[in-house]
DNA sequence: ATCCTGTTGG
DNA sequence: CCAACGGGAT
């Protein structure tokens, strides 16, 4: 189904780093900052966090939602993402102990726990299981829906999107970098308003073909 | 002036 | 389905 096209993007893209971090801690903190929201300015909040001490889930957990809003506050959204961040950290240490705790264990739990957490949607949940946790979830962000709808001239679900995905590529670093290059094609190429013209994909995407 | 690796509550 | 959340970069 995505062999093609993830051939097509290897080509022009080859390995990314994706989710560059130093910690798994760091990975899941930086889901939630950057929701909606540029890396650049999530970076800034990681640098802040990390300079106060203020970097991992414990830490997190015992931390004033005041004092984390200030730290945060050049993601955006802090009122909300300074609770998520308080929620999610106390319940995964209080239910796992600490990520480690969270991983080697059935998919299907770990990914119901996540999705019952406050402020963690689909996507979320999906970076936090492949990109935190190695388990083998592909994530299907906004910019996976508008750009195959264009190539494929067809609008998938998120679900068959997963399926598809997961059924085709079962390595990690696979999954991973197939969505780390389709959010780079959508910041380059295929964005809100598509630069086709340019886009090394024209003759392949039928939107690209007119 | 517009957009950013979304999620929630109405 | 849609408004609301929000500072920062371009």
């Amino acid at each position: 189904m995505f062999g093609d096209l993830y051939n097509l993007l290897y080509v022009y893209y080859g390995n990314l780093e994706w989710w560059p971090s130093e910690t798994d801690d760091e990975t899941v903190i930086g889901t939630i900052l950057t929701q909606n929201t540029s890396w650049k300015n999530v970076e800034k909040a990681l640098k802040k966090m990390k300079e106060n001490h203020v970097y991992t889930l414990d830490e997190i957990a015992t931390t004033d939602q005041e004092r984390l809003k200030e730290l945060i506050k050049s993601s955006g959204f802090y009122n909300q993402k300074s609770r998520y961040l308080l929620t999610v950290s106390k319940e995964i240490t209080e239910k796992y102990g600490n990520l480690p705790g969270m991983k080697n264990k059935d998919m299907k739990e770990i990914e119901g726990f996540i999705m019952g957490l406050d402020g963690v949607g689909n996507e979320t949940m999906e970076s936090i299981m492949l990109y935190a946790l190695d388990y083998p979830v592909f994530v299907v962000d906004a910019y996976t829906l508008r750009f195959f709808k264009r190539f494929y001239g067809k609008e998938f679900s998120r679900k068959e999107i997963r399926n598809y995905a997961e059924e085709e590529f079962s390595e990690i670093d696979q999954l991973k970098n197939f969505h780390g290059m389709i959010v780079n094609l959508g910041k380059d190429f295929c964005k809100k308003t598509p630069v086709c013209k340019s886009c090394f994909l024209r003759n392949d995407c039928l939107y690209g073909k007119h």
